[in-house]
DNA sequence: GGTGCCGGTTACTTCAACGGTACCGACCGC
DNA sequence: GCGGTCGGTACCGTTGAAGTAACCGGCACC
C-alpha cells in the first residue's frame, strides 16, 4: 500500500452540478420520508395520514406536504364536498425516491444502532 | 384497477425500530457528506479539507467533525509535531455509508433539477 | 521580539424547523 | 342556534445548525 493520499484535494473537487447536496436538500425534514412511505401505497388523506404519523401535528403536517407539493414529490387533491376531502398522492418524481430511501432504510437497519449507540457513549462521557 | 388504497395505515406502521428517521439523522448536516466525499480518499488534514469545501468555516468544519467522529464515522489523529499535524479518516463504519449516498446522488443527478425548478416555480408565483 | 502557520475556541447573531395552543369556515344533523 | 367533522391557519416559543468575527498556544523562522 504506497498510496496513503496521493494529491491533495482541489478547489473544484465539486462540480457546480454536484449531486452531493442532495443529501441535505432532501433529509432536513424530520417527517418528510416517513410521509413518502406512507403515500406509497396510494393516496391518503390529512387525517388518515395523522394516525401512522404518530406525534406529529396538523400544523407541521401541513407544513410538510405542502413543502413537499412545491418540491413536486406530492400531489394535493381537494374534493369540493362536505365535509371536506382532501387527498395526497405521490408524483411520479416523489416516487422515485422510493429508491434511494430504500438504500438508506438498509443502512439504518444494519448501522443505525451503532451510530446510535456511539453517540450515547459520547453523551454520557462528555457530558 | 379496483385497488384504491384497500386499507387505512394503522398506528404502528412504522416499527419501533423502523430505519426510516436514519434519514434525518444523517442528512441534518449541512456539510456533513460533502466532508464523507472528501475523506473517501484516505486521510486529510484539518486545512486540506477547507480547500474543497468552498464556504465553510473552521468552526463549522470542527464542529462537523466533532459531531462525526461522536457518531463513529470518522477517526480524529492528532500529532504532536510542529506546526500541529491532525488528520481526519474515515472509520469502516463511515465507509458503509458510501453506499446509501451514492444512491443518493444517482437520485440527485437525475432528478435534482426538477425538484429545484419546482421549487423555485412556485417561488415565483407563491412569493 | 515580531510574524506566520496550524488547528482550533469563544461569543454573538441569524435562521429554519419543530412544537403547542387557539381558533376558523363550511356544512351537516339535531 | 349548538355541537361535531374535516382540513386547515395564526401566533408564539424553543432548539439546533450555520455564519461572522475575534482570539489563542506553541513553535519556527527571521
Amino acid at each position: 500500500m504506497t498510496r496513503p493520499v496521493p494529491e491533495p484535494l482541489p478547489a473544484d473537487f465539486f462540480p457546480a452540478d454536484c449531486p452531493v447536496p442532495t443529501v441535505p436538500v432532501l433529509g432536513s425534514r424530520k417527517w418528510a420520508w416517513k410521509i413518502i412511505r406512507c403515500l406509497e401505497g396510494g393516496p391518503r388523506r390529512f387525517s388518515e395520514l395523522r394516525v401512522p404519523l404518530v406525534g406529529i401535528t396538523a400544523k407541521v403536517l401541513a407544513e410538510s406536504l405542502r413543502s413537499m407539493e412545491q418540491d413536486g414529490v406530492v400531489a394535493r387533491t381537494a374534493y369540493a364536498e362536505n365535509p371536506p376531502r382532501v387527498e395526497y398522492e405521490l408524483t411520479p418524481l416523489g416516487r422515485t425516491l422510493l429508491v434511494p430511501m430504500d438504500s438508506l432504510c438498509e443502512w439504518g437497519q444494519e448501522h443505525l444502532g451503532s451510530l446510535l449507540a456511539a453517540r450515547l457513549e459520547h453523551e454520557r462521557h462528555g457530558g
